[in-house]
DNA sequence: TGACTCACG
DNA sequence: ACGTACGTGAGTCAG
């Protein structure tokens, strides 16, 4: 038998939008309704197995039946801006898949959905009609099924109605149920109703005289007298209510079934929607066979897997002047093997793979060549292959560092992104070929597959570089490129070699230390207590401390009670087990995260390489992981002495250099305040100068606490201010806070000024700029949700002035590596701290390394305000910082 | 996997 | 009325 399924297009993607967490894609669109709506599409689908599918949507413009009323009772409230622009997509989705639109100028889904939903039934068809609006139940039959999702709790359960369904529930029959609705309106839907007549009264009535006109036959038997006298007096609205409450069957819709026969939804259209609305988890449904643009250019991919084809390339390589190649060194996901290098060169792309007669060395011994030879090599990760080639200047290319450099909101950039946003090529990633395997065993497995998956990775390097060169020019971000983050990138990767030293049995000591006091600490709260628990779990830590022991403080949390330090510290002075936690938190923090945390790095010369991400965070800061070095305790004395293990090797100290106030400094600068840029060139205490102008007290006599207010007003204004953070920092109301704001902008009008055009510009464009021109996007500035648009606002702020920061340190750690390379050093620079470098200075160059990073550091930029470095040298870095 | 907590700038 | 300071990464718990 077939099966008709129509569906409610605008009520449906609304319940998607208000049942679905907020989504957006990476630039910005937000897509979870239509997500929402897929899904409940695909449940539908899936239960029902129907022959034809339509969905419906109202035109804009105001029908005919809601247009009678509006006029007197005003306009529907207007739709979110996040949900109406996912409208138009939708229908693009749902037309790549084959699925059918009807659209009625003058009419409502609703009509369009009655009258197919009548047309099914008349041609013997079963019929499911999905809608969020309980209007449609006046449809229900036999054979029409009206089927209502609801959005509980992340899952979708759907509620069904034929016409007896509707009788159990509400007690009418679906004719009946218009009715009702005439007699007592629906605001939402601008039916005016009977006055006095609700719900209760209205299905009391219907239950008892069986329709609309049985109620007026017998309006003289109601016994309530404002009832009765309502429904006499408003004969007219009821008939009116009723006219609107009354879904149009008839309506003019021209297709056919045919038109409504279900096709092969999963399109190569639809693919490159899904992709483009990064619906990951619903690419799985597309055959890989889809992959449109995988197979065209295939046949210039080839296998090298013997010395003698080996040769034969590299000397017709070689013997051509290249302009570029794109390499791609291939590793095993997982074990992290070595499995070979693909290379792009002359229209032609091989992959060389290693195996027993054809070598690591040989193949990387070629590499070489082949890099020495060519005037530029595009690569992605280019950190690994400086493992195989010295940095030239000018010489190599990072898809990935270009493409974060247009975008740095996007996090997990891949070559098949690459392809995608540069090339408009639609590739498939590892997963959808290989699903679980390894690469290595995909290698094996799909010798096919994997040839072309790898050669693909350089191909594209070399394909992209042109496009993403030219976008990088129009942004103005190419010299960022060119000139800072591509040598910088030789920086990290020369840090990350070279690692720090740690003293492992003084580690040990300091974690065995830690376990001591914790175990007393434990067990001190387990007597407190009186019971046993796990003080790690938050959710059992709130439970003892709220429940059990009947602390004050109310919950905070979705999950449960707050017990993060702030609300603990606040309970400290009257229950002395708060304290035992506090300690027992900040122990085991530094014993697991710390302590033990970093052994397991610890390499066989005692060093521990950290990875420094360059194409991650947002502003463009770097940041450090496995272990992230960039978060070793220093602000309380007990963390602290975890930098006593960190040392330099013998016949050397650490030389630490910070920047003082640097993102003040940027803010002063860029923002041209005369007030403040003379106070830094005057060397001033400038939170004490604050202070005394905000306050309007003599400098001397700006108190402690004076100054403190200051100090925490100068690192709001950086974050981006708001007077509810402000008076959570201070321990102040809003309202006080507000005020010290207020003065501070009236002391520094060019901050404001500056700040405020920060947050113009960037609802303009779109993206904030730093003083080198980077970029950062900030999609949230549109948002309807205040929160979300405030947020916006003070990353609008904040954006510039950390990522000048961030832009400045970066220029000065290529200024200090060329310089100790260019002055045949033997010091290394180690680590980058945001505004802060560790050198491991060979004793008898401490001097001129000194030298050196004061030079480089204070003169990497030219703003208005003179930067100024702490520098410090130590045998450890507990005391060199 | 997400929420919570906490270490840093 | 809404409910926050900006930027990160790691360990732990619990579903």
């Amino acid at each position: 038998m077939e099966k008709l399924v129509l569906i409610d297009g605008h009520s449906i993607l609304n319940r998607a939008y208000y049942g679905v967490p907020t989504l957006t894609n990476q630039e910005g669109l937000h897509t979870n309704a239509i997500y929402g709506f897929l899904n409940i599409l695909f449940k539908i689908v899936d239960e029902e197995n129907p022959t034809h599918l339509v969905v419906a949507f109202d035109v804009k413009a105001p029908t005919f039946r809601h247009k009678m009323y509006a006029e007197y009772k005003g306009t529907r409230k207007p739709m979110d801006e996040e949900l109406r622009e996912q409208v138009p997509v939708i229908k693009e989705v749902l037309n790549a898949m084959n699925i059918k639109i009807v659209e009625l100028p003058g009419f409502e889904a609703d009509d369009i959905l009655g009258t197919l939903a009548k047309c099914g039934e008349c041609n013997n068809m079963s019929v499911s009609l999905v809608s969020g609006d309980r209007d449609l139940l006046q449809i229900a039959t036999d054979v029409i099924k009206i089927r209502i999702p609801k959005t509980k709790g992340g899952k979708t359960e759907i509620e069904d109605y034929y016409a007896k369904d509707v009788f159990e529930k509400y007690q009418v029959t679906p004719k009946g149920f218009i009715e009702l609705k005439a007699l007592m309106g629906d605001t939402a839907d601008n039916i005016p109703g009977v006055p006095k007549v609700g719900e209760k009264t209205a299905t009391e009535l219907m239950v008892t005289f069986g329709s609309l006109d049985g109620i007026y036959e017998h309006v003289e038997e109601i016994t309530k007298k404002a009832v009765k006298e309502s429904l006499i007096n408003n004969k007219n609205l009821a008939d009116l209510s009723l006219k609107l409450a009354t879904i149009n069957v008839n309506a003019p819709v021209d297709i056919t079934f045919e038109d409504a026969l279900i096709k092969d939804f999963f399109t190569d259209e639809a693919f490159v929607l899904f992709k483009k609305l990064e619906f990951k988890n619903l690419l799985s449904k597309f055959d890989k066979d889809t992959k449109i643009d995988y197979l065209k250019i295939t046949s210039s991919f080839s296998l090298i897997d013997d010395i003698n084809k080996l040769n034969d390339w590299k000397r017709g390589v070689l013997e051509s002047s290249l302009e570029s190649v794109g390499v791609s060194i291939i590793y095993d996901n997982v074990s992290n093997d070595f499995l070979g290098v693909s290379i792009a060169a002359l229209e032609k792309t091989v992959f060389i793979k290693k195996w027993l007669f054809l070598t690591e060395d040989m193949i990387v011994s070629c590499l070489k060549e082949v890099i020495e030879k060519c005037e530029r090599v595009v690569t992605h990760h280019i950190k690994n292959l400086y493992l195989y080639a010295e940095y030239s200047e000018g010489k190599f290319d990072d898809v990935i560092i270009g493409s974060y450099l247009l975008n740095p909101l996007k996090n997990d950039t891949t070559v098949i992104d690459v392809a995608n946003d540069m090339l408009g090529l639609l590739l498939p990633d590892r997963t959808q070929l290989f699903k679980k395997l390894s690469l290595e065993e995909a290698m094996e497995k799909h010798e096919d597959e994997f040839l072309n998956y790898v050669c693909y990775e350089a191909y594209v390097c070399l394909k992209s570089k042109d496009v993403i060169g030219d976008k990088l020019k129009s942004k103005g971000l190419i010299d960022l490129y060119e000139n800072v983050e591509m040598p910088l990138s030789y920086v990290l990767f020369d840090m990350e070699k070279c690692g720090i030293r740690v003293i492992k049995e003084k580690l040990k000591d300091y974690s065995l230390m830690l376990g001591n006091n914790i175990e007393k600490l434990e067990s001190e709260i387990y007597s407190f207590a009186g019971l046993q628990f796990n003080i790690n779990s938050p959710k059992q830590l709130g439970e003892v401390l709220f429940e059990t022991l009947g602390l004050p403080g109310g919950k905070k949390t979705k999950t449960g009670y707050s017990t993060a330090a702030d609300v603990l510290e606040k309970l400290k002075p009257d229950y002395p087990i708060v304290k035992n936690i506090l300690d027992y938190r900040a122990y085991s923090k530094l014993k697991s995260t710390y302590a033990d945390g970093l052994v397991q790095y610890i390499d066989e010369n005692d060093r521990i390489h950290s990875t420094f991400q360059q194409t991650v965070t947002a502003t463009g800061r770097l940041s450090s992981t496995e272990p992230n070095l960039q978060n070793i305790p220093i602000r309380m004395d007990l963390g602290r002495q975890i930098r006593k293990v960190f040392v330099p090797k013998d016949g050397y100290i650490f030389l630490d250099a910070d920047y003082s106030q640097i993102e003040l400094r940027v803010l002063a600068s860029m923002a041209e305040d005369e007030n403040l840029i003379k106070a830094y060139s005057e060397h001033a205490d400038i939170h004490r100068i604050t202070a005394s102008q905000v306050f309007h007290i003599p400098f001397d006599e700006v108190t402690d606490l004076q100054r403190r207010n200051a100090k925490a007003v100068n690192f709001g204004i950086v974050y981006g201010i708001s007077a509810f953070g402000l008076g959570e920092d201070l321990g102040i109301s809003p309202k006080e806070a507000k005020v010290y704001i207020e003065d501070y902008f009236k002391t520094y009008p060019k901050i404001k000024e500056f700040l405020d055009k920060q947050v113009m510009d960037a609802k303009q464009y779109g993206f904030t700029k730093t003083y080198y021109g980077r970029i950062r996007p900030i999609p949230e500035l549109n948002s309807s949700n205040f929160m979300q648009r405030s947020f916006g606002e003070r990353v609008a702020m904040n954006s510039p002035i950390q990522g000048t920061a961030a832009d400045i340190i970066k220029i000065a750690m290529v200024k200090v590596y060329n310089r100790l390379k260019s002055e045949n050093l033997k010091s290394k620079l180690i680590l980058q701290v945001h505004d802060e470098l560790l050198i491991e200075t060979a004793i008898e160059e401490k001097d001129i390394v000194e030298k050196i990073l004061s030079e480089e550091m204070t003169e990497a930029s030219d703003l208005r305000v003179k930067l100024e470095i702490d520098c410090h040298s130590g045998n450890d870095w507990y005391v060199a910082k």
